[in-house]
DNA sequence: GATGAATGAGTCTTCATTCAT
DNA sequence: AATGAATGAAGACTCATTCAT
């Protein structure tokens, strides 16, 4: 038996934020190091939180890692909405998605930098992010696109497997300038992104 | 009777035999459980070959994955090569290309598994993946663009983005299958992603 | 991942006993607080040996102590077998069966102190050590006894069950003076058992 | 409309029931996993009580333990008593206590299943077990053994050690079965013990 | 007495990597 | 080049216990 001084240094946290203190450390300090580098024990400190209540609200390290994503997926999405709220031209409405998701994931303080850290090195459980942040995403588009074909702006595409070229075309051409492989502004790879997917590859 | 310290139960391996016995035991249980899961140790053992002697031809277990991941991208970029070694037609060579993606990377045993595992759950090191099989990749396909550009075929795109696009719709329309949240099939994918991305997703 | 430095500070080990060193650290280190309080830095430092030396040689620090367990069991099977080697008489064997047991048990560095450390408190992982320890003890008696049935020397009983009413008779008359339940001396308990065990309850 | 904050959904248990509650779900609970491993949260909610109640009965979770052995020692012994109680003769008092003994400890649902779990691996605080348990009951038998030698009934021996060695005989019996390293029913047990305890080993 | 979120000390274990042979 | 035992840094996680309400 584990005998338990649990001696408080502290006074002990209002329980409502305690949980929204653990993800905002933990976002702050992955965002630098990368999620994999951010230890709990730092995540802990930075909370001003014992260690062992990320264990009250995560099950695993991992899972704090996936409430982020999730978190920030939902508030692309809700961003998305509003930037899309105004058309009613499903043309216009994958145009402002296309602005916003490329300035969004552009910005400082982006997702990418939490799952890989600024300077990438660290390692990221991706089959959960990508249900996690993916699917939600694709679907949002899927209902665009397939609302611009009822209407007739769209040709008669699938439109998940349409909306899925879409997100996978600006993901990679986001992460592309983030690995420092590209570089293309934001703004260059907006106007071509609706250009190329909107008008389609082929001249004339 | 004299005793030999030095009864070897087996013949000693050439070198380059060793090199590859321990990329194909990396490759087969990678292609379960995924890479991270796959420990030194087991690699070895199926190998067939002492742990140490991982390290006699590579530096460090991560610059194994790397090797697999350009071998397998190097089978891509030739199996895309001949597939479109016979087209002189831009416009065609893209279409082939498409096909050959969505089929090698459908096909078992790609490398999503070895990478990701069969079940989710390993961590990967995104960007020196990205960097190895990303980057040429990309390359490949914006160099037929700029051709097609040249000669009249496709219309006046930034060629890096155009690819990027191709490349990463491509490959998150298959990660959706492979992730099962999505059930189409590669014949149907191949022929959305090419009427899509050649004709541009507007009408008219 | 995680980056090894491996900065060595000692010379390596030999191989072949380092086995050896972890296991008699580890005896002498429980001994005195019970193996539970025994941390795996503390016998690696103890044995000089590095810490992850023990999980070369032991799958759990808990198979570390059943290992214990089982070669004091096989010592005090062995020193039993010489005990009793002499004798021809089985009621003889008995008699010094239990002489030696006792003893054994009794005194200074025995396996109790290991198991229960000299101020008891630890906990013990019981099912694994009485299938270790106590099934092959009870199968020697066991023998003895069936030999002396044979031989007309004992009462015809059923051996495995004499057999376990001696070993749990000698076992709780040590454990009681172990836990300073009871105060008779070794030389005592053994006439008693002796006493009582062969000749019975019942007067007349 | 006025809020109440302390609507409570189920009525409030009487202090007693609650601790009642709580040994019944910790027994039920350990009855499988063995005790260790029966977290205090699953005992909480198991019990229906806040995990912080458990602390408002007993100091430590050991306690609860050593209090549920107690209360289990006292059945053992209530129930003896009344196995004994009609008789007048110390013998046929020590053969009803073997044979009820036996059959307490063999009947589902008994204080072993609570203290190792029925499947191996839990961890056990032997000493205060062996305090609470054991002390009183090696008391009761080595009072009956007194009498019985007062009486003439009984040969003259140490009446502690001829307890301790009827108790110890009879747990390891039980205990043997309990782990599966042997296969005589309860009462062919009773039989036997009673016979070699009583009559002891040597024939004639 | 009841509640249940917060606490944090404590340690086993993993496994890539090294290097003497 | 091959071997394989030795290395050790590094950290997630458990869970009994506390205490403000």
């Amino acid at each position: 038996m584990k005998s338990r001084s649990n001696t408080r240094k502290t006074a002990r946290q209002s329980p409502a934020d305690t949980k929204r203190r653990i993800v905002d450390a933990a976002f702050a300090i992955a965002a630098t190091k990368g999620f994999e580098h951010a230890t709990t024990a730092e995540i802990a400190k930075r909370a001003s939180v014992a260690e062992g209540s990320i264990y009250n609200h995560f099950r695993t390290k991992d899972d704090l890692l996936i409430y982020m994503v999730g978190e920030y997926s939902r508030a692309v999405l809700g961003g998305l909405s509003d930037a899309v709220a105004g058309e009613s031209d499903p043309l216009r409405k994958i145009e402002n998605l296309i602005a916003f998701h490329i300035r969004f994931f552009t910005q400082e303080g982006n997702i990418f930098q939490v799952i890989y850290g600024k300077r990438p090195g660290a390692k990221v459980q991706m089959a959960r992010i990508i249900r996690v942040a993916i699917g939600p995403y694709v679907s949002l588009i899927e209902g665009i696109i397939r609302e611009g074909i009822a209407r007739g702006k769209f040709r008669n595409v699938n439109p998940r497997i349409a909306a899925s070229v879409l997100l996978g075309g600006m993901q990679l051409t986001i992460l592309q300038r983030f690995f420092n492989l590209a570089d293309y502004g934001p703004d260059e790879a907006i106007e071509q992104i609706r250009n190329v997917y909107l008008g389609g590859l082929k001249s004339g």
